[in-house]
DNA sequence: CTGTTAGCGCCTTCAT
DNA sequence: ATGAAGGCGCTAACAG
């Protein structure tokens, strides 16, 4: 037996009060009597009552939905960011809703229509770069809007990240003052991951800094992986270079690279130093762990979450949180 | 300037044509004149007119949403499934609105009542174990509801996946057809993760009718990891126990084996073999790619999509869809 | 092929 | 502290 889906009205019938004053006890809103709200809540319980979010939202032009835009979920790194949102969420009403853009600007700007037709209550997104159309619904949405991961530009509303240019600048300074002098770089496709870019601009920095450079670099046509890391690295050495430490776009393509060592014997750090960026599981479970720079992704989509539901509307300014970022040692540079 | 957001009573004034007609257009519903149509087409972009989707949802009892509920995001795997489920719902309307349990079915059934809560078109889920409330909520409504991963048993409405007994017994027949018999088991905490459990017993079945059986085992308290796969097989060996192969709960915990037989200098696979499950790159990246079963994530959350929307009504029988397994023959065992 | 008429279930505003 | 009235923006059912 199908039993027709209880609504406001149904509970407020068995509560004897009115919709209204159901809809405030749900919503603990106003002052209710102890006496009516517990009838009401016993009404909920034997009825079963689950609000319509549809209604509720149509009415309140809100929606308890955070719209979340990545780029991406084949790297474990935004899987984790979501963790960090989801552990954000917990315990409030809201549900995340999810668009990914591959790294597409139209895409993303096509998301942020799709889901700004929910009227979430927020819209997380990451990075800086947007189509124009996509910044003006942003910005003139006004519903709290963050954008992840980077910090060094300024958001239309809240960024939460750390600055990827410092934390190249800082795979720098880690390297010089361990004592290498002829350092290279395996990268990805940066055209796509600005933030890659940002680390390379800040390492080319850093090593300026120190009065080096680079010796050597290559870049992979595609994503990060770690096949990747190893067959680009296997490359760079095949041209003959000489040098004592690469720094990678990132972990995946690091341990692909640690990988390629082991198979061509390669010792590590003694005869090639390896660093990384992010601090993933993985380096750490290498026979040596990897040295590289933790990016606190969980910590990013958390912060996020918390931020944007502290103040609902949208503050007169924008604002910006560094989670920053902590170099990991390792045992490979 | 803050622009009042266009309804569609906006667009029908503009297109000189009544509400219905502009919903007709934009929902393909019903037959319009070209002409018509046109018209209506040049009003929604002139306004830059976005359906609201609560009113739309509130009128028509149905969203455009796919509830999607996941055990977890810290392992690769379920990434990989929402991968999937995003492909099979791009270019449709449709947005996934995602929960995660942490393998916890009261979590779970807090999930499928807020997720109902919004009416959406399907529901998708993990596995078959539900608290008799959840089930009954699942059986009760009659929107489309699929279990994924495992398909060893009934499903409520679909069921798409792999038979994760038969996976334990294909690890088996392979690890017996090499001549292994002196064969170990190196798991992860399976009161929570039912399809690791699943997988053991059709190893165990395997082996037994090969007549052989496992010589040792040692389970990991917590989830899976590189890291508790490392510790977990160095604690098995620890023991002095005399294996020639070890088959692990899944990838992670196979390479973590891997990478301890890396420090401890055991040659993999001559002195060890070592077999996993999941297929993860990470395996294959290894200096020696890792035996392992491939699990078809993507392709599982792919095809229930394509299979929910292709009849949206429930059908009367339950389905299930084998996305089968192969096995990646690798170096290590 | 197009228009008219009623809601969907809830929240907001105003009243008491 | 509670109730009454109206409407959010859209779609369903029925005309024509």
């Amino acid at each position: 037996m199908q039993a027709e889906t209880p609504t406001l009205t149904h509970v407020a019938r068995l509560a004897n009060v009115s919709e209204n004053t159901v809809s405030r006890v749900i919503r603990n809103k106003g002052s209710i009597a102890e006496e009516t709200r517990k009838r009401v809540l016993d009404a909920i319980g034997a009825l079963g009552y689950v609000p319509n979010r549809a209604a509720g939202s149509l009415a309140s032009s809100a929606s308890l939905i955070i719209g979340v835009i990545l780029p991406s979920l084949s790297n474990i790194v935004f899987p984790e960011v979501l963790r960090g949102i989801h552990a954000g969420l917990s315990g409030t009403p809201y549900q995340p809703m999810i668009g990914v853009t591959d790294y597409d600007p139209d895409k993303e700007q096509q998301l942020v229509s799709s889901l700004l037709a929910w009227q979430p209550t927020a819209l997380i997104t990451t990075g800086f770069e947007h189509t124009n159309t996509a910044r003006r619904m942003l910005e003139n949405s006004r519903i709290r809007i963050a954008e992840l991961m980077d910090i060094d530009s300024t958001p239309i509303d809240l960024a939460v990240g750390l600055s990827h240019r410092a934390a190249g600048r800082a795979t720098a300074e880690h390297l010089a003052q361990r004592g290498y002098t002829r350092i290279g770089y395996v990268g990805h496709d940066w055209v796509a991951d600005r933030r890659a870019r940002a680390r390379y601009d800040g390492l080319c920095e850093g090593l300026q800094a120190r009065g080096l450079s680079l010796v050597v670099e290559t870049r992979h046509e595609g994503g990060s992986s770690t096949l990747a890391g190893r067959d680009t690295l296997a490359a760079l050495l095949a041209d003959g270079a000489a040098v004592d430490a690469v720094a990678f776009s990132n972990d995946d393509m690091a341990v692909g690279g640690f990988m390629h060592c082991l198979s061509a014997g390669i010792d590590v750090p003694e005869r090639l130093a390896l660093f990384g960026f992010n601090g993933l599981e993985i380096g750490q479970a290498l026979p040596k762990p990897l040295s590289t720079i933790l990016s606190n992704r969980f910590l990013i989509g958390k912060t996020a979450v918390e931020a944007l539901l502290e103040s609902v509307p949208r503050p007169p300014e924008p604002e910006i949180i560094d989670t920053g970022f902590s170099i990991i040692e390792g045992a490979t540079a």
